[in-house]
DNA sequence: CGCCTGAGAATTTGATCATATTATCGCGTC
DNA sequence: GACGCGATAATATGATCAAATTCTCAGGCG
């Protein structure tokens, strides 16, 4: 621990563990953020948490209001649809891309992950649920080693994740996409256009969740 | 200037210049970002230098080494490709979302910017250029209200703005895309699906300029 | 004799913090 | 309901410490 603390500087520490606070919905929707806050809340330095909150700032994880102050923003239909359709591109471009590039222990670190989220899914687990299934997607993704769509769809899931967090709450695991079967699958048999179309469903799944949602003004 | 000054935080304004610096050429890929030389450069203080810095890594306007230096990154074929595909499908979007709310206001606008273009294309003026086609491209995304895709939008021109300086610098304003002309065209016809394929266009034919000045290994 | 190499000092640069300054918000009063 | 006052939080600076690069110089090798 104390050599990672001298490896890893302040500010990249403080960046992860309040990416992953917005990103699992540790933090809801129009809830403010305050450096202060953040300063007791983490035991970090000003420097360090100011410099974390810009990165999520500009990566549309947090939204900067004309009063300086800062808060988790709320989904709205339309913004909304430019997430869904940001991702239905994106994402299955990754996956198409990592297809080529999987290797069989990648392919069974994935099955064990989707184990993960099937068992979270049976149990309720909401933030079980959401951490798997993030692992599983990325863990995916990063097999394409493409940068840029990487951050894209980093900063998507961003902006994604606190509502998700919202609809688990209210209506459960149970409702949850799982669409990974068919995604191993395809991964199986090399069928790259097979996975990618099953990335999108599983996306298209989630969003779909969400929508309802948001259009019953349950969120 | 003093109000202004009074209401724009001093981060903001370095980030503005920094990402302008980035997004016109005025770095060079490869070159080496430091703080110290922006505090003086840019005669601001150390925080908002920081920020501007922290905020432009997220948006992949430069890149943070594993040694804590910071760089304008090389475009490199692979990323390219990346950069190229995002560009072709969120762009064209937020021209046909823009389509519908144009407004002739907007649309004239649009047209003196396009006459800036061709002026300075003429004049082999790439600064002018550059600054032109930017505002063209961002007026008219901005008409969209597509906060999302516009921000997305923006990371993957300051990905592209320093290589597309060195292909100018190199080759010269006369084999650069003008496909305004079609794109206006459509405007003024309300033909979205048009607009949206005239975008695409010049977009296509940008991305393959580079490409270009890639491959044979000028940049 | 010149050149390459490498240890170590000096300098540059980054990271973090403590502090002063300034703007904003909430509350009480008129 | 508007105005002013105090509390709170954000902004910005400079100082200090730590890390990395560069420079220098001596020694060994061709």
């Amino acid at each position: 621990m104390t050599a990672q603390d001298r490896k890893i500087p302040t500010h990249e520490l403080t960046y992860a563990r309040l990416r992953d606070m917005v990103l699992f919905g540790h933090l809801q929707p129009g809830q403010p953020v305050t450096i202060q806050g953040l300063i007791s809340d983490l035991d970090a330095g000003m420097t360090p948490v100011r410099e974390a909150i810009r990165r999520l700032i500009a990566e549309g994880a947090l939204t900067l209001l004309g009063n300086r102050r800062v808060v988790v923003p709320h989904l709205t239909p339309d913004l909304l649809d430019q997430v869904a359709f940001a991702r239905l591109t994106i994402e299955p471009r990754l996956a198409e891309l990592a297809a080529s590039r999987l290797t069989p222990a990648v392919i069974a670190q994935l099955e064990t992950l989707d184990q993960g989220v099937d068992l979270a899914i049976r149990n309720g687990d909401v933030p079980g649920y959401l951490a798997c299934n993030h692992r599983f997607h990325f863990t995916l993704y990063d097999v394409s080693d493409a940068g840029v769509l990487l951050d894209m769809a980093q900063s998507l899931w961003l902006r994604f994740g606190p509502s998700l967090r919202v609809v688990c709450a209210r209506f459960g695991t149970e409702s949850l996409p799982d669409r990974h079967g068919e995604a191993l699958a395809a991964m199986k048999s090399g069928d790259a256009r097979g996975l990618s179309q099953a990335i999108r469903n599983d996306i298209a799944q989630g969003v779909d969740q969400v929508r309802a949602a948001l259009a019953s003004g349950e969120i």
